[in-house]
DNA sequence: ACCTATTGATAATA
DNA sequence: TTATTATCAATAGGT
């Protein structure tokens, strides 16, 4: 619903995937109350944004609502599977942290953006490997475009042989009758009669 | 959205409550699961009917997901602390992971490798993108020479202004000490150490 | 469950 | 962020 449909997919432009978390963000929560309102249904609904900000809605009490998820659903028992210690974990989570920051940064310098902090030889680098990447994209899409292409000269060539085919037949067919004489609109129906029986079972490709 | 608006309250026929609880549910379901996708954001939605039947939503594991927001709502803790903090961490960690994941992808895409699971229109997509970020870091070249440029001349101007007052006072000189003949090479020393200062720290561009 | 007239949500844009 | 509006999507009421 606006201006164009949006494909089932992460939106890349950061900007505009947050402009439509907040929108969607809205609509969704309007419409969880609305439904409890209008159904007299017991909603819970907790939403996180890619950056970690937390949104909820819930009609009656929130920890009363998971309870009763809990118990209905069955409980899972979330039992203290011995983890190392809570070092690892931190360690853990700060590599992984670390990691995403670089490849988040390396990846808008791939785009274009935050390019202040390189110097000219890093800029040089960096356009030499995006350059890289479009030369890649292309030949992968040329690459696809030549099967669609080879693909279309298959399917024409098959039309081409059975057209050729079916005109022998009809020449055949009139060799055969021409001795007879027969009126022309008797003719005209075997010809029809032909026709469809010939094209039977050829798909159609216009 | 349907024919003729509804009033925000309670429906009171149970059938037609229950039949628009049946839809909305879905619809809501299903807004939510987009919302998760397109904005890559972690939701949970549990909702049960007047009737007392639960229907359930998570992008994510739910159970993390709900320690997540309590941690961050600041509830007071129910449980043994240790448990639900082992739980918020693992969710950190898990989703940690799934961004990394996805944000070497979509680097492996920029840099035109992985192509193979790509469409036609997702390439082109993609081409634009990197055009796009090509184009900037050029932009950005162009502007870190042109500051350069002006900074050379900046410094010639100097140059030029320090030679002609030098000049002054070397004819000055002459004039005052015209009588005794001072040597020429001397004054050549002169200049180019003054040349050689003045040009430290400018980078190279080639 | 299926069918549409209608209302509602929202993508693109400023 | 907010406002606008052209468009698409959800759905109310009916079968």
């Amino acid at each position: 619903m606006g201006r164009g449909k949006v494909e089932l997919k992460r939106i890349e432009n950061t900007t505009s995937r947050q402009v439509t978390f907040s929108k969607r963000r809205n609509g969704l929560l309007k419409k969880a109350f609305e439904l409890s309102v209008l159904c007299d249904a017991e909603v819970c609904l907790i939403a996180f944004s890619a950056t970690g900000k937390a949104y909820q809605y819930s009609s009656h009490e929130m920890e009363r609502t998971i309870s009763k998820y809990r118990s209905m659903a069955g409980v899972p028992e979330l039992n203290v599977r011995h983890p190392r210690t809570i070092e690892f974990w931190r360690a853990e989570l700060d590599n992984l942290r670390r990691s995403k920051d670089s490849l988040e940064a390396r990846l808008k310098h791939l785009a274009g953006e935050d390019l202040m902090s390189l110097n000219m030889k890093e800029l040089k680098q960096l356009e030499r490997q995006v350059k890289v990447g479009v030369e890649r994209i292309r030949t992968r899409k040329r690459c696809i475009i030549s099967e669609h292409i080879s693909l279309l000269k298959g399917k024409q060539r098959a039309l081409q042989d059975e057209n050729a085919c079916l005109q022998r037949k009809v020449k055949l067919h009139e060799t055969n009758t021409s001795s007879r004489s027969l009126a022309n609109n008797q003719l005209a129906i075997d010809f029809q009669g032909i026709g469809k029986s010939r094209m039977d079972g050829v798909p159609n490709y216009t």
